[in-house]
DNA sequence: CAGTATCCAAGCGGATACTG
DNA sequence: CAGTATCCGCTTGGATACTG
């Protein structure tokens, strides 16, 4: 899976922050885990209902890779697992807050 | 051109954040037209050496018809262009700055 | 419930050549 | 200089069916 999508010229940090967080839907999860701190799979699945659960997988494995977010899997029947924030995960709070507030206001203004 | 890539459920507005700024470059051409005030085309494309021509050009229209950015044409020989932030774009400024803090950081840790 | 595997179509995006 | 037009390969991502 190519991981290399932005070379991340220097000069711009813009970039790196990219790197991590464009994929499609990845800050959307990221909003959902700072709004309810831990979500399952399928509850991700609602609060996203355009993302295929192909595509929340995918982009959960990326998240899960880049250090984003962690797993706990309860080995029950039937299975549950549980998303949440990792520390560095929760450094992007700021980010995505500023997200969440401008498409607010955007909202405003065009409706 | 589909322009419709998040249904924007409600309840997320970074879905709407996203709507706007998704785009493969959208959000490094932002921060260069933050940081200089105004740039040609070929000043972003030194800027932006991974993005194309054609990508540069197809980010702008999209920037443009979204009203982030504005364009003034000086009819010389040869041409000049400039491109700048509207007032709307402005506003995205405490997002994109928050992208180049998180994105120094974490170019520090990995370094 | 929480995924993975396979198939396949649409469109993203690079390379190249051309224009005002 | 500042783009646009055309061609085309490759990836993205949906649909569907299957698994522990």
């Amino acid at each position: 899976m190519p991981r290399h999508i932005y070379n991340c010229s220097e000069g711009c940090p813009v970039e790196s922050t990219l790197q991590i967080i464009s994929g499609k839907w990845k800050s959307v999860i990221i909003y959902h885990l700072i709004k309810k701190k831990h979500c399952r799979f399928n509850e991700l699945q609602k609060l996203m209902p355009n993302c295929s659960r192909r595509m929340l997988s995918l982009q959960l494995k990326e998240l899960k890779s880049d250090q984003i977010i962690d797993k706990t899997i309860f080995p029950t029947v039937p299975p549950k697992t549980s998303y949440q924030l990792t520390a560095l995960g929760e450094t992007l709070t700021p980010l995505i807050l500023e997200m969440e507030k401008w498409g607010d206001k955007y909202n405003q203004l065009h409706e």
